[in-house]
DNA sequence: GAAAATGTTTCACTTTAGGGAAACATTCGT
DNA sequence: ACGAATGTTTCCCTAAAGTGAAACATTTTC
């Protein structure tokens, strides 16, 4: 699935109420949206990467669903330990 | 300051343990050390940087410091709304 | 070296993320 | 169509972020 499909699907099509008021706020759409597609790419489901976090699988539907906002240090417990990679973070200016 | 200058300052030399400790941490001290580099760019003080915000000197310290963690969107307010940039988000496999 | 500006810490309180269990919903395989 | 696997939502409590005021410390300026 791609990006935009899996968008469509959970956040309705560009231009409705839903999806702009997500995609207004602060990249807490996008980063659902990475976590979820570097998910998949690992081959991984919830309930596995949750495992090696050492958290639930409810808990990393809400973060890839953006229903609750992840501290950054969670988020990089579940980049590493979840799925062996790493968080990046970066000023633009 | 170069960046080893300003966390030798603040947090002592590589290898104490107050050091260690923070560098071990998640990345809480590198944003919060990002968050410090990037305002002595825009030449503003945490006061000014407060109030474009909408905050406190005090948290901005707080931040800085990484006595507290912030979350992504408090981030990201500080970096838009204070310094006109853009905080980058991204994961690496 | 006193005053002003800047930065840090403490105290205190409110709000919200962190987190799990379990019910519910959806998707997939046969 | 049924059951199994996977994903979502709800309920609920706890811990930590968000927040400011004011005291304190440090740095800069004259």
């Amino acid at each position: 699935m791609t990006l935009e499909e899996f968008k469509e699907k959970n956040y309705g099509k560009r231009g409705t109420k839903k999806r702009d008021e997500l995609e207004a706020g602060y990249e807490n759409f996008k980063i659902g949206v990475l976590l979820h597609q570097a998910r998949l790419e690992k081959g991984l489901t919830q309930e596995q990467l949750a495992e090696k976090v050492g958290t639930t699988k409810s808990y990393i539907s809400k973060i890839e669903n953006n229903i609750k906002e992840a501290r950054i240090s969670t988020l990089q417990k579940i980049v590493e330990l979840g799925l062996g990679g790493h968080l990046e973070l970066s000023i633009r200016l």
